[in-house]
RNA sequence: GCAGGUGUGGCGAAAUUGGCAGACGCGCUAGACUUAGGAUCUAGUGGAGUAAUCCAUGGGGGUUCAAGUCCCUUCACCUGCACCA
């Protein structure tokens, strides 16, 4: 009788004492770098969606290892954020003692599991060994220029008193707590992805990313290509600038629409005869929040400024102004031109105001919509009868002749808003003085640590917490010494994720954020699986840091990860994404007590496309301990022939290739069906010999890995993690006698068995005999005989 | 609205990339063994039909000797982004 239990933590052991995966730099093994993301050490513990990908990687990894490859795959903690903060306002602890306690559950709990971790090499994002560096590599940035201080307008949110960075408060919602967020001018450190907008985008090449990968990178980099367009302004010596994608519509403008933030607002007050009713739009607009405005946005709304006015620079037209929260303050210069026969937005707020409309391009119908496709130019002087690729091209060199336009490049993708009024992050390593201004930190006094203190919870006027700690605050000016104040935001979640990969490359290092040596080692991250809910955000974020370290001379590649995959979610049995308020929510630890870990990982693995959602089935769990358990039987087959069983052959030579290509390639499912085929087989033997025997166990030790090394021990041979992984002869991945079916007209009349190397005549001969064709042959007339050798015989009749 | 994805038995899903649709597993049905079974074993299991055979991969059309797979069109659902000019 075999204890599931005692075994799982037998072998368990035997790895940890033995360092059975220890990865080691600059090993003369090819090396192999999987990485999965690291987990938010939360307080509900292990979620069994960790435990999909992470058993993936796992067999991979141990596969990989068997195959002789210096494997790094390693584990730890993104630890900082608002949860633990939250639970430990809640539950009057420090952070770090929340964190600390949830990491050794989680770390608990992934080892009852067995994945192969390195764990010599973990770490957490809020260990001040790691968060110096952190600091460090924020402060190269301020001193390479690339981070700033700007007032912006920000989200606020009202309940978690804090800013939110753009991605965080998508669609005008807070992404923890779901309020509405409001726009609030605050002062920021922001970093300067927009410069890297282009590298982001070209970096891609350098990647193994899936298509849908890539595509969620560049669309949100959002690069649009147009030209910046410069309008005189009648009443005073200044001009309005625009952002366009569709030059060639300009003689179709026929007003001008800035955004309730534009600086002429305030500039031209004075000049501006209705400013009284323009403020009070101004105020309403920045009283909706970004959900109200997206919500209705079917209405258009907006105040026409009376006395200013544009002037078209090639047709020399006059036209009013408008400002209109349409028009987003945060993209392009703010400002655009309306061309309602040709813009959808500009369409209704044209019906709206009553404007004129002017058709350009003919091939719609602007009585009804506007017309946004391609077409011959039409009331447009030199570009008519010119498409729209032309005449953009022709309209943008006459404008660069004429000084009013240039052609230009936009991106969607901003800054990025680095500050958080937060305790629970990293403090941002700057100072400020009155005489100097913002000092960065000198290097040698990092980790600017996190002080212990009793109270950290947000403050009423959306400071952070650290500036009601006067030790904290008070300091002297690292460049003249005097009195001088500590920055108190802390930065963002995304930054200790941006890098940890490096880090994991050199994890003990004191001297460097991680060695050039050891990072040229390595080389890059061969294999990054995560969720897809992060292949926008944090991957995005991640390259941006590396590719600033690359400027830096301080990372041996400009992009770090090579291959990024991604798994599909596990659902609740009702299909529902999991979650306690449903009651759907399967805890591991259960699993594992009372099904093992081998039987809960074999599930994950089986349970259904790795790249697609898949939802909980116990009954389907049952059957993988079934399958484990009849293997164990297995056992007592096991007779005392040498070598191979000549009947099954060739099923483990298919059986080994298959396998060894789904594990390689996220095709874990059906990994696991070959290996149930092959037990099938061994089965329907009388008996099998060892070697069969471990073959079976040798293939199914990355999915299952502690009931097969229990068993290959009971064998008498050596533990499977020191074995090398079997190979497969190709030869011998087919049989000599191969089933064919025959078809006539398409349709499957009988299939016959034949060597495999049967000529073409021979083989349609045997199926032209076989009874039932030759009753569907019978007074016809063949117009053609199709014969595909090992695959199929099609008689085309009349 | 835009982008991406998915749609195959009662359920989770396979399908060598254009070549026998439904592998493998769950569930179900019948039987065996058992004091008992929610354990185990054996057989069956897409639908219709006694059968030969016919029908079947969201719907419709097409290409092809051959389509789940390629093309056109249409519907449904999911996930991002969302007034980005």
């Amino acid at each position: 009788m075999y204890d599931f239990k005692k075994i799982e933590k037998k072998w368990q052991k035997i790895w940890e004492d033995k360092e059975v995966f220890k990865a080691v730099n600059n090993s003369d093994k090819p090396h192999y770098y999987i990485l999965v993301e690291f987990p938010y050490p939360s307080g509900s513990g292990l979620h069994v969606g960790h435990v999909r990908s992470y058993t993936a990687q796992d067999a991979k990894a141990r596969m990989k290892r068997m195959q002789g490859y210096n494997v790094l795959y390693p584990m730890g903690y993104d630890s900082f954020g608002a949860p633990a903060e939250q639970y430990a306002i809640k539950t009057h602890q420090h952070p770090a003692k929340v964190v600390e306690q949830n990491v050794e559950t989680f770390s608990k709990q992934m080892k009852s599991i067995g994945f192969s971790f390195d764990w010599s090499r973990a770490f957490s994002t809020s260990d001040p060994e790691y968060y110096k560096w952190t600091q460090w590599q924020f402060l190269q940035f301020y001193k390479m220029g690339m981070a700033y201080k700007a007032d912006v307008p920000v989200n606020w949110c009202p309940t978690c008193k804090t800013v939110l960075s753009n991605e965080d408060a998508a669609g005008g919602v807070c992404e923890r707590c779901g309020s509405s967020v409001e726009l609030r001018e605050k002062s920021q450190w922001m970093l300067k992805m927009s410069d890297y907008a282009e590298d982001l985008l070209n970096g891609l090449e350098d990647t193994n990313f899936a298509d849908r990968v890539k595509l969620g990178q560049i669309n949100w980099i959002g690069k649009s290509t147009g030209a910046s367009v410069v309008f005189n302004i009648k009443e005073v010596d200044d001009t309005l600038e625009v952002y366009t994608t569709r030059p060639d519509t300009i003689f179709g403008t026929t007003y001008m629409v800035i955004s309730p933030e534009h600086e002429y607002l305030e500039k031209y007050k004075d000049v501006i005869k209705n400013i009284k009713e323009i403020n009070k739009y101004q105020a309403e607009a920045r009283k909706k929040s970004e959900l109200e405005r997206t919500e209705l946005n079917k209405e258009k709304t907006g105040v026409k400024i009376e006395g200013l006015t544009a002037i078209n620079p090639i047709t020399e037209k006059e036209m009013p102004i408008f400002v209109s929260d349409y028009v987003l303050s945060t993209y392009g210069t703010g400002a655009v031109m309306g061309v309602p026969a040709h813009d959808t937005r500009d369409y209704e707020f044209a019906k709206k105001f009553g404007l004129d409309i002017i058709e350009v391009i003919e091939g719609g119908d602007i009585s009804k919509e506007a017309y946004t496709g391609d077409g011959v130019h039409v009331n447009s002087d030199f570009l008519n009868g010119l498409n729209k690729e032309d005449s953009i091209k022709e309209i943008i060199e006459y404008m660069e002749k004429k000084k009013c336009g240039t052609k230009k490049t936009n991106y969607k993708m901003r800054d990025w808003i680095f500050s958080r009024q937060r305790f629970w992050g990293e403090p941002i390593p700057m100072i400020y003085c009155d005489k100097c201004g913002w000092v960065p930190m000198n290097e040698e006094d990092l980790p600017l640590v996190l002080p212990d203190v009793p109270n950290y919870e947000p403050t009423e006027n959306g400071e952070s917490p650290l500036a009601a700690i006067p030790e904290f605050v008070n300091c002297k000016c690292p460049k003249c010494g005097a009195d001088a104040r500590r920055e108190t935001d802390t930065m963002p979640n995304w930054a200790g994720s941006s890098w940890y990969f490096l880090r994991f490359m050199d994890a003990h290092n004191t001297q460097e954020f991680a060695s050039m040596d050891a990072m040229k080692y390595w080389d890059k991250v061969d294999w990054y699986n995560g969720g897809m809910e992060h292949t926008a955000r944090h991957l995005l974020y991640a390259r941006f840091w590396v590719q600033m370290l690359y400027k830096l001379g301080l990372v041996p590649n400009k992009e770090m990860i090579w291959t990024r995959v991604s798994h599909g979610m596990i659902l609740g049995s009702d299909n529902q994404k999991m979650s306690k308020s449903k009651g759907n929510v399967i805890n591991p630890d259960d699993i594992i007590n009372e099904y093992g870990a081998d039987t809960l990982r074999l599930y994950e693995m089986f349970m259904g496309d790795y790249q697609m959602d898949a939802p909980w089935n116990i009954d389907s769990l049952k059957g993988c301990k079934r399958f484990i358990d009849r293997v164990i039987k297995l056992f007592d087959k096991v007779n005392d022939k040498e070598g191979f069983t000549k009947d099954v052959v060739v099923l483990q030579n298919q059986t080994i290739k298959k396998v060894q290509n789904d594990l390689s390639d996220l095709g874990f499912n059906t990994a696991v069906s070959t290996l149930m085929i092959l037990a099938n087989k061994y089965d329907e033997l009388d008996s099998i010999t060892k070697d069969d025997y471990r073959l079976l166990l040798q293939l199914l030790n990355p999915i299952a890995p502690h009931f097969t090394e229990e068993m290959n021990e009971k064998l008498g041979f050596e533990p499977l993690y020191a074995t090398a992984w079997p190979e497969y002869d190709e030869a011998k991945t087919v049989e000599n006698e191969v089933t064919i079916a025959v078809q006539v007209n398409g349709k499957l009349r009988a299939t016959i068995k034949v060597d495999k190397d049967i000529d073409k005549d021979e083989l349609l001969k045997i199926a032209k005999n076989e009874e039932n064709v030759q009753k569907f042959l019978a007074d016809t007339e063949i117009v053609k005989e199709i014969v595909i050798p090992g695959r199929i015989v099609n008689i085309v009749v009349k």
